[in-house]
DNA sequence: GCCTTCTTGAGAATGGATGTCAAAACCGTT
DNA sequence: AACGGTTTTGACATCCATTCTCAAGAAGGC
């Protein structure tokens, strides 16, 4: 059973403040500077757990790094992410999910699960890189 | 400008064999069994140069390794793989193709990437799946 | 408060990937 | 076919996110 401690409260918490995607040592730190002093090992355990018990979602960035969020909702979902300031935009997609079994089932296969995010420039960091020309 | 050198080329005839995913680790170890041998820091640097130049595809795994293939198309395309065989089908899809650019772009978001990577189990593995019970 | 079980955290360990740099290999030129 | 500027190689060190270890600490049912 999981039980609720200081720590994951927390984390949780910071989560909760926060509104993109960041890294387990990032949010570490975001914690030590508040003044809640949790371990580096804690951030990421409770991460994991927050990512498989679906409260949190987890993105990989191109380096490997891995990236969490809490997002409003908790069905499955997509994200559009600015490259720049890290904007997120939650993305409902009856469309994909219909096309990615389909397409799956075609081909004879079963458990089908896909992986799909969208990256682009928001239309404020594209202003701002047009107004430094 | 790109030389051509053994190793290179012994690299990319590897690719050529072989049909699905394998992680530079992997590849080393095909091309030393073949007699081949080939530097571990070679592989990276080569098959990171054959992707940079779009003649091979990379997908990252769940464990954050890169796998690397040699693809039929070179043009922009996605992967159906089978999660226990690793046997792998191309995907063409102008549908998400034109749904991830027309969302990106009701955003206000320009210049639209995507990643998007279908798994499943193949009906060989599903069927021998079914045979163990 | 007690006690069992779960959680924490500092530091070590892991593992894929990249950096280092002298030696080796390319390849256009002679 | 030897030359020589430039690129590539490879053994090894290093990086860095993440996981492991395990003794000490905290939760919470009773
Ligand atoms: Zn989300
Ligand atoms: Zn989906
Ligand atoms: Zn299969
Ligand atoms: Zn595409």
């Amino acid at each position: 059973m999981q039980r609720m401690t200081r720590q994951r409260a927390a984390v949780s918490d910071a989560l909760e403040d926060l509104d993109d995607f960041r890294s387990a040592q990032q949010l570490h730190e975001i914690l030590r500077r508040r003044g809640d002093n949790v371990g580096l090992a804690t951030v990421y355990r409770t991460l994991q757990s927050l990512a498989d018990g679906g409260d949190v979602d987890v993105l990989r960035t191109e380096e490997g790094e891995n990236l969490y969020r809490r997002c409003e909702r908790r069905e499955h979902h997509h994200h559009l992410v600015c490259r720049v300031c890290g904007r997120t935009v939650e993305i409902d997609g009856p469309t994909v999910e219909a096309w990615a079994n389909q397409v799956g089932t075609s081909h004879g296969f079963v458990d089908i699960q896909h992986t799909i995010e969208l990256f682009g420039t928001c239309a404020g960091c594209a202003d701002a890189a047009s107004a430094q020309d």
